[in-house]
Order: structure tokens, then C-alpha cells, then sequence
DNA sequence: CGGGATCCTCCAAGATACTG
DNA sequence: CAGTATCTTGGAGGATCCCG
């Protein structure tokens, strides 16, 4: 086997597993914040406020939801729409590419929900142990 | 509706959709992290040792990968197993657990793979704009 | 080879205050 | 109400060195 500019460790789905892994790096940078993540998950029960997201999300900082959401409008998963009335009005909402998200991410907060009380236990016996 | 212990927000749903949320904030905070994710990747491939992870994951320091794995170990994900031979082995392995999230961060993957030109695409028309 | 300790840097993110 | 600017700091993470 030869790939050039490639390395290949230890078989044929090493490239595959690094491409996987590559594309992982990138989601991650962009939308694996906690913020990012609790703003999806806040848009994905409908079309929402600013003020609304953060007493929705609870604990996030008006500045740092400020700028997730500008990231999530960069990445086009969100859409910003300002009514110019007094007092100014605001609504978020996920376009299509940021609802497809919500899929994958279920099953990962359902992966999360299921398996939290194994992990706690996992780390009172580790913290025990130690 | 009386929820003793829990604030109800403004509906029925709320409760639901913030349980959600939490299950993600606390997911996040344990294995959200880039490398974390990065070591299931690898480690999802089979068995490994230290260097060889190391090698794999890529631009990762000696230091954050003891780190991440001993995080990992902890949370029940990960076994490490230490031979005491000379020079020293050291093998890492996903438990059943830790297999068991490899299906819901496939998915996330596969998302990341098919969406990120669409986000590419729509971060250049972003920054375009402004 | 793998793990730990130490030091150091730098930036993410909170607090605060001002504008439209 | 929503956004921006400035300041400040805690701690994440890299570099390095030494141990078993």
C-alpha cells in the first residue's frame, strides 16, 4: 500500500478514522461551546428573543450570548431579524442547516441523559480509589 | 401546576426542554472538549497506546493527552491498562460505555461532514457582507 | 515509554457601563 | 430591549524538565 502525503498507521480505515476525526475538530471549533449548544437547544422549541434565550438558558451573560449568537448567524444556523420599533425587538430562529442539527444532537443529549448516572458512579469509584 | 424544586418558566414544556439542556451542559463540560472527543476517535479504532494516540490525534501535548485520558478513565469511558515491562507500555481502551457513545458521535460527525461546506459557504457570504 | 510537576502565557468570558 | 466597548482575571493549555 502507498498513499502519498497521507500516513497510514496501521491499516486501510486510518485515513477514514482521520477524516472522521478532522471533521469532528472542525464542528467542535465552531459549535462545540456550551453556549453554542444551549442557544441550539433553546431555538429548537420555536423562534425566540434575545432576553427570552437568556432567561431560557440561565447563567449565560448577556455578552457571551451575544456573541454565540453571532457565531451561529456567521455559520448560517441562525437567522437575526431586528423590528425597528421602541423598543427594539430582536428574533432569533434556526434556518434549515441549524434545525438538521438538532438530530444529531438529540441523540447525543438522549446518549447524555441515559448514561450520566453510569459516569457519576464511574467517578465517585475512581474518586473513591484515589 | 406546582413543581416542587424546579422553576417552570413560562409552560408546560419548559421543564422538558431544560432538563434537556442540562443533560447537554453536563455532557459538555466532561467530554465536549476537543481532545476528548479526539481520543474516542482514535481509541474507537481499537485498543492504543500513549505515543501511538499521540501520533494519531495529532498537535496534541504530552500534557493534554494524560489529561484527557485520565479524564476519560474517570468518567468510566476509558481502562487504562499499565505494563511493567522495560521501557514501560501502557495500553488504552474504550469500555462498553465508552463504545456506547461512539453511535450518537458518528452521527455528529457524519452531520459535520455533510454540513460543513454549507457553513463554509455561508461564513465566506458573512464575512462578505461586513 | 509514559507520567507528573512547574512555570508561564494568553485569551475566554464575566462585570460594568454607555448608546440607539 | 438589544448591542457594543473596555477592563480585568482565572484558568486552560503549551513548553520544559525530571522521574520510574
Amino acid at each position: 500500500m502507498h498513499l502519498v502525503g497521507q500516513q497510514v498507521v496501521d491499516g486501510a480505515t486510518t485515513d477514514d478514522a482521520t477524516a472522521h476525526c478532522r471533521a469532528m475538530g472542525y464542528i467542535l471549533d465552531r459549535v462545540g461551546d456550551k453556549w453554542t449548544i444551549m442557544a441550539v437547544g433553546a431555538l429548537s422549541l420555536g423562534p425566540m428573543r434575545f432576553n427570552e434565550m437568556m432567561r431560557k438558558i440561565g447563567g449565560v451573560s448577556h455578552r457571551m450570548l451575544t456573541l454565540t449568537l453571532r457565531g451561529l448567524e456567521r455559520e448560517g444556523l441562525v437567522t437575526r431579524t431586528a423590528y425597528a420599533t421602541i423598543p427594539p425587538k430582536v428574533e432569533y430562529e434556526l434556518t434549515d442547516l441549524g434545525r438538521s442539527l438538532i438530530t444529531p444532537l438529540t441523540a447525543l443529549a438522549d446518549w447524555a441523559h441515559q448514561n450520566r448516572p453510569a459516569m457519576e458512579a464511574a467517578r465517585a469509584r475512581y474518586d473513591a480509589k484515589v
